[in-house]
DNA sequence: TGCTATTATGGGAGCGCTCCCACGAGATTT
DNA sequence: AAATCTCGTGGGAGCGCTCCCATAATAGCA
């Protein structure tokens, strides 16, 4: 069926070990034996057994991507996709592959086993951890490389990519404040999501350095879906904010209806901020002032991290985090005069 | 590191083979050894080593799940995480895996191999295969098992699952046609995917058997994208169709975009009709009329097809078409009096 | 009672690979 | 000149599992 080293190595007029060196790149093989196995095993369309390899190597080649779906909602907006071209495309480009693991909360530990003890995943890129996550306990005390997508809140000797959410959400809001706003409200993501509890302390920051204090009724709580984002501005429209500072753009465009509805044109009667830049942002009426993530880059790195990770074994954690913009359309409105 | 068969039947006072019988719900084993060894395994928290499992047996239960990206603007709309929602939710269910393959056109080759000769992968879903994809040449050459998700125009030797295209979308132009419109617009998608093509031949269908004759200005072609609908919308508008059958959703509010910016109402000057029931499709300004494909239950079914063909391999193909449903929301408007 | 099914179990072989050690030949050192 | 050190190469062992065959114990039937 699948040719194997040993056929190659009958075709190529030598011996098992020495294919296995030269499709492994070992030294000590001569120019030209290398060359004669390379393009014998070229020619017969040789790929080696993934099995075979881990069994006795203990190296696959494989990454595993865990997204928590606990909030399943999180797909109905463009991250993921977005985060797993990231990855896909990195692992295209370095010879690598990805087995995909929804956790649904049901299937927890059960996915944790297959994760963690299949043996067939060099490493994994843990994508949105909740603030408590089992999974990334397992896998500390498994010792497998991983990676996190959103740094985690309290412990800080995990590696990670992310984006400074608390920085982009103060300068965010702190850019509202500035326009002259006075009630500047939110739609905060859920608080056991780490980019939600951030974004959220964010806002809160930027206040403070104002000097004005937190009105909770101003700060409502939504779970990053459109309905949500529609629900929430619904409770905050009675207490009148004349902005509103939203912890994502799926969000904001349900804010946007939900003003809409109740009569209120953004952004002369209230500004409106969103984050992520999703595709749609720019497209929507008004167009979206909105803080920009580099979701797929964050992907990207996040794979070819985990990969030199893998390959080079460092005891201190990589913690990237990557620039926002801060992108002023016109849903933000021009300063209010007072 | 991780327990192994060996270590199980140690501590059951077992064999090898007994413990490899149990995991593997063979008969003939003693109800009574069976529950031990089960009880055992469960405390020692054993998981079968993959890597293993597929060396010797060649069974690794794991999907591979394939989707061309030569398209890669198909990742902006939801239809992907909602497909791949529903199989790795099956998979979940079915103590499967998903291996997750984006295939870029510029390693194409690679991945191909990777894909067939890796070995470890029991079978394939090939989502939105092009009209002449050579991964699929490549599977059925290859004999692996495998499944697509959207029907082969030509080939009906393969197994899929599909929702009935051509009947959708001529049910949902016939209905505008009975609503009295007189020049039905449509925008297309790709040629070259086969939901593209199929809905353009419903909409051609339906103007044939009112007796209309086919418009090529009333026809474009775009790329299922947001931005697409909006450039082919911008196209259409001086041919002044009085409704337009956009071929998806996303591309119908890239649609609904350029109307608005045409200064057209809809539905009272045009009358648009979408395709998928995307989430956002209900919320749109106006709300709008689409043609629900159950995408998610698509992706389920297709996992559970492709698992039960690995264990009961069949030589007839296996075809599912799933049904679909019209939703007349306000985007369509009333019946226009003539 | 003898004989053949049936059931429960154990152990060997081997899947395709990597790693380690052994070996010979040539280069380098003493 | 002998001793040592490279380098290139081959072959054995073994990764953890499944499959097959052998064996023993029991059941079924004449």
């Amino acid at each position: 069926m699948s040719t194997t080293l040993e056929e190659i190595a009958k075709h190529a007029g030598v011996s098992r070990s020495t294919v296995s060196r030269v499709m492994n790149d070992h030294p000590n093989v001569d120019q030209e034996t290398r060359a004669r196995v390379r393009s014998v095993a070229e020619s017969l369309n040789y790929q080696p057994n993934v099995a075979a390899r881990s069994l006795a190597a203990g190296r696959t080649h494989i990454l595993g991507l865990v997204i928590p779906m606990g909030v399943s909602a999180l797909f109905s907006d463009p991250y993921f996709p977005l985060l797993i071209q990231g990855i896909a495309s990195a692992c295209n480009a370095n010879e690598h592959s990805v087995m995909l693991w929804l956790a649904e909360p049901e299937y927890e530990r059960r996915t944790i086993r297959q994760v963690l003890q299949g043996g067939l995943i060099d490493g994994v890129i843990l994508a949105s951890a909740l603030m408590d996550d089992p999974m990334l306990e397992a896998l500390r005390k498994r010792g497998l490389p991983f990676i996190l997508v959103g740094r985690h809140p309290t412990d800080n000797e995990v590696s990670y990519v992310d984006v400074d959410n608390v920085n982009s959400a103060r300068e965010m809001v702190a850019y509202l404040l500035r326009l002259g706003h006075k009630r500047v409200a939110t739609i905060a993501g859920p608080n056991n999501m780490i980019a939600g509890a951030d974004r959220l302390q964010g806002y809160l920051l930027a206040l403070r350095n104002r000097g004005i204090a937190a009105n909770p009724a101003l700060i409502v709580e939504a779970d990053f879906t459109e309905e949500g984002g529609y629900i929430a501005m619904q409770r905050l429209v009675p207490h009148a904010p004349d902005a509103v500072f939203v912890a994502s753009d799926a969000m904001a465009v349900g804010a946007l209806r939900a003003l809409r509805e109740a009569g209120l044109r953004v952004p002369e009667d209230i500004a409106l901020a969103g984050f992520d830049d999703i595709p749609f942002a720019a497209r929507a009426d008004p167009p979206l002032t909105t803080v920009r993530q580099p979701i797929q880059r964050m992907g990207t790195l996040a794979a070819e991290t985990l990969i030199d990770l893998i390959s080079h074994p460092q005891p201190q954690p990589r913690r990237i985090v990557l620039p926002t913009e801060l992108l002023i359309r016109e849903s933000s409105g021009p300063p209010i005069g007072r």
